[in-house]
DNA sequence: ACACTGACCGAAAAACCAGTTCGGTCAGTT
DNA sequence: AACTGACCGAACTGGTTTTTCGGTCAGTGT
């Protein structure tokens, strides 16, 4: 039986190095001397160096997800589509593994969220993940447009925040303005998808419920995959 | 004197060439040798390879705004923006020169736009015209937000902007879906930038003036820079 | 029996180098 | 004075060799 902790400090491993070198230029080889283990011990656990390499992004992204579950617990505000993509887009801002990650490895990463079952969960999820979220939105008011209706939506949703991701990861100095432009991209969110006026509390709360559930389910799938 | 006609046939040469064989691979020998001249005579013309071929996008953007004023001029509603940007959209796709240099060349492509005096002007354009194109909405109730008081306009336009182009390049087949593209782009602006409700035909009527007249000058300007 | 290891394999990348191309210049021609 | 093409050095190309590295597996220790 493989022990329990030798493969989180393998995963730890992986990140430190991730972040320090990028995903190129960490050799298998080094994550296991750092680990403490041997080379061939890292593969009893992952497949592959991509598969590893996306557990390391996987559980980052779960525990952003205990974050957001975390938050909507707190605030049932949180289930507003504006107020969610500015959390997501402050938290994608400040992890330091994802800013190296686009900063370094833009080219390798289509390979890192591609790979794997557990790699390209934590993409913009699957499709019908997506039309999950957005129906929940919708039958509790929070959405402008019926989804069912309307199956431009996810297209024009996901190319606002590609665009504000986009425009994040050029300019100099990040860090300060982060907040601006998850504000700005709050705005966007809030006038082009959302319905005018202020929700129902308790459409807040009934939404917060189901969108915890969801979250958690997903949270859970991705959690799975780790040791 | 340089003879009138030779730079035109330095810049269809390299139009020519640049819709075959991408920047990279045009050799400028050849441009000049398409052109029944010789190479020194081109940089009589031209500083540099790079500012040779923005001249040659910046004559495709007179193209284009040429459209767009004319459009203007035949239904002041284009002024609305969602209109305008879903134009422009739908003129990118189908511009072959825009689609060759973004499949082709989107390394150099950064080189090319801000390569020259006329090459950045006809990226989103300097800062003051695009303030001066906000204004313009503004004051005829165009837009929703007054630009004097929030700074971030801009920023949140092109960011909705650059996430439409950005994803309208990542799938297969262009051509068809071109539409339901540039309509998506348009919904996206006109909820997140335009007040609600229909513009009155008086105030459409006097910015397509003002507008006109914007566009008329961008164009020029441009064109100075042409032979 | 089984978790674990590291020497080993082939494929892919890096390093190297000759040979060529090409952007840009300029002395010379018309 | 407009124009040209031979010329220059830097950058690229293609082919070869060397090294690196992901992944495997026979073997070790417990």
């Amino acid at each position: 039986m493989v022990e329990r902790d030798k493969g989180r400090r393998i995963l730890d491993a992986a990140e430190a190095l991730l972040l320090r070198a990028g995903y190129r230029k960490v050799a298998v080889a080094e994550v296991a001397e750092r680990a403490h283990v041997g080379k061939g011990t890292v593969y009893l656990y992952w497949p592959s160096k991509a598969e590893l390499f996306s557990a390391v992004l996987a559980r980052d992204s779960v525990r952003q997800l205990d974050e957001h579950i975390a938050a909507l617990a707190a605030d049932p505000t949180h289930s507003r589509p504006h107020l969610t993509f500015a959390s997501l887009f402050r938290q994608v801002a400040h992890s330091p593994l994802a800013t190296a990650l686009y900063t370094r490895d833009h080219d390798a990463l289509g390979e890192l969220l591609t790979t794997g079952e557990g790699g390209v969960a934590f993409l913009a999820g699957k499709t019908d993940t997506t039309a999950h979220y957005l129906d929940v939105l919708y039958r509790h008011g929070l959405l402008a447009d019926d989804p069912t209706t309307d199956p431009t939506l996810p297209y024009r949703l996901s190319s606002v925040v590609a665009g504000a991701f986009l425009l994040a990861g050029l300019p100099g100095a990040a860090g300060a303005d982060v907040e601006l432009k998850a504000d700005a991209l709050a705005t966007t969110v809030r006038r082009a998808f959302e319905p005018a006026g202020e929700p129902k509390a308790r459409a807040l709360r009934a939404a917060a419920v189901e969108l915890s559930a969801l979250y958690q389910r997903w949270r859970d799938e991705l959690a799975r995959s780790l040791p």
